[in-house]
DNA sequence: TCAAAGATTAATCATTTGATTAAAAGTATT
DNA sequence: AATACTTTTAATCAAATGATTAATCTTTGA
C-alpha cells in the first residue's frame, strides 16, 4: 500500500505508453504487447494493474475525449464572453492543443465513430451546443442562417489541419507553424464572417 | 475464361462487401471473416479471388484515395476556371461525394495517417497543390497570406462536417440536409473572405 | 457426353494476441 | 531474521484470425 503511493513509475510507464500507442494506431491496431514493450515491462504487469486492454483503453479514450471537449464547452457558454471574446479563446486554444496533441482529433473522431452510442450516452454534445449562448450570440447577428454552420466553420478551420496533417505537412514544424499563423487568422475570418 | 468475362459477381460480391467493411471499419479492425460474411461467401473464396486481406486492402484503398483527391485536383489545376468558379466547383463537387459518401474523409485520413510514406510515393499533393493555378489566383487576390490557409480552410468548412459525423449528428438524415444547405455557404462565405 | 478447367466449400494450419498462472524477486512490518 | 504482502517475470492458455488444402460441385469446350 506503501508502495502503491509512492511508486507510481510503473503504472504511469503503462499509461504513459497505452497514450502513445493508442493514440497513434488506434485501438484495433494496437497490440497490448505494442504497450508493454513501449513501457519497458513485462506484458502480464499490464494486465496486472489495468485487468484488459479494452479497460486501459476507456482510461486514454476518457481522458482525451474530455481534452478535445472540455475547450469548447468552456468557450461556448461561456456567459461572461462576448461573441468576438469566444472566437478569440477558442481559436488560441484549440490552436494550442492541436500544437502539443497533433494526434488527438483523428483519435477522438475515429473512436467515437466506432462506437458511436457509448459516446453519446456519455456526453450531449449537440444539446450543450444548442442551447449554449454561443449559438444564441450568433443568430442575434445572422439571423436566418442555422448558427450550427458558423461554429463548424470555426472548428473545421481550426482542426481540419490537423486531422489532414500526413497529407498537407511533411514535417512537425511546418505543421507547427502553419497552425500558430493560422491562429490569429481563424478569429480575424470568423469575425468577418459574422459581421454584417 | 470466359465464366470470369461473364460471371463477375462473386468477384463484385467481395470488393463490394470488402468497401463496406473496410471503410466503416478501417484496415485492423476488419477481419476477412467480416467480409466474407457480408459477402455471403465462404472465406477461402476471397483468398482465391484476391489472395490477400492486404492486396484486397489496397484495390479498395487506391479506389477511394483517387475518389477523394482527384476532386480537388481536377478544380485546382482547371485554368480555365476563374478563381469565383474554381471555389463554386469545389464546393459543389466535394459536397456531393461526401453526401454520397459520409465515411469516406475519416477512412482516407485515417489509413494514409497509419502509413504516410507509401502514399508520398505514391501521390504528390503538396507539390501539385503548390505550383497550381489556384494558387497563383489566390496570391493574386491576396498577397502577403500563405495562400495554403485559404485552401485548407475552404477544404476543412467542407470535409469537416463529413469528418465529424458521429459528433455533431444524430441521424444520416439531418447530416445530409446540412451539407447541401452548406453548399452555396461555402462559396458564399470563401469568396468573400477573398475579396477585398 | 466427357474430360479439363474453374468455382466453391468444409476442414484445418500456423501465427498472433489478449489474458492467466505459478513461481520468483522485492519490500515492508514486526 | 521471519513473515506476509506486493511486484515482476517466464511460461503457457485459449480464442481469434489470415491463409491454405484437398475434396466436391459446376461450367466449359471439344
Amino acid at each position: 500500500m506503501a508502495k502503491k503511493e509512492i511508486d507510481k513509475t510503473t503504472e504511469e510507464k503503462i499509461i504513459e505508453a497505452a497514450r502513445k500507442v493508442f493514440i497513434q494506431k488506434g485501438y484495433a491496431a494496437t497490440r497490448t504487447r505494442d504497450i508493454a514493450e513501449e513501457a519497458g515491462i513485462n506484458l502480464a504487469l499490464l494486465n496486472y494493474y489495468y485487468r484488459s486492454k479494452e479497460k486501459l483503453f476507456s482510461i486514454i479514450m476518457a481522458e482525451k475525449v474530455n481534452q478535445f471537449f472540455s475547450i469548447i464547452f468552456q468557450v461556448v457558454n461561456n456567459d461572461c464572453l462576448s461573441l468576438d471574446e469566444k472566437i478569440e479563446q477558442a481559436a488560441e486554444n484549440y490552436t494550442e492543443l492541436l500544437v502539443q496533441n497533433p494526434d488527438i482529433s483523428l483519435f477522438v473522431l475515429n473512436e467515437i465513430k466506432s462506437d458511436p452510442d457509448s459516446f453519446k450516452n456519455r456526453h450531449h454534445v449537440q444539446q450543450l451546443i444548442k442551447d449554449s449562448s454561443l449559438m444564441r450570440q450568433i443568430v442575434a447577428v445572422k439571423p436566418g442562417i442555422d448558427p450550427l454552420h458558423f461554429l463548424v466553420t470555426m472548428l473545421g478551420m481550426t482542426i481540419f489541419p490537423s486531422v489532414a496533417r500526413s497529407v498537407i505537412f511533411d514535417d512537425m514544424e511546418r505543421y507547427r507553424s502553419f497552425m500558430l499563423e493560422r491562429k490569429t487568422l481563424i478569429a480575424l475570418w470568423m469575425k468577418s464572417l459574422l459581421s454584417v
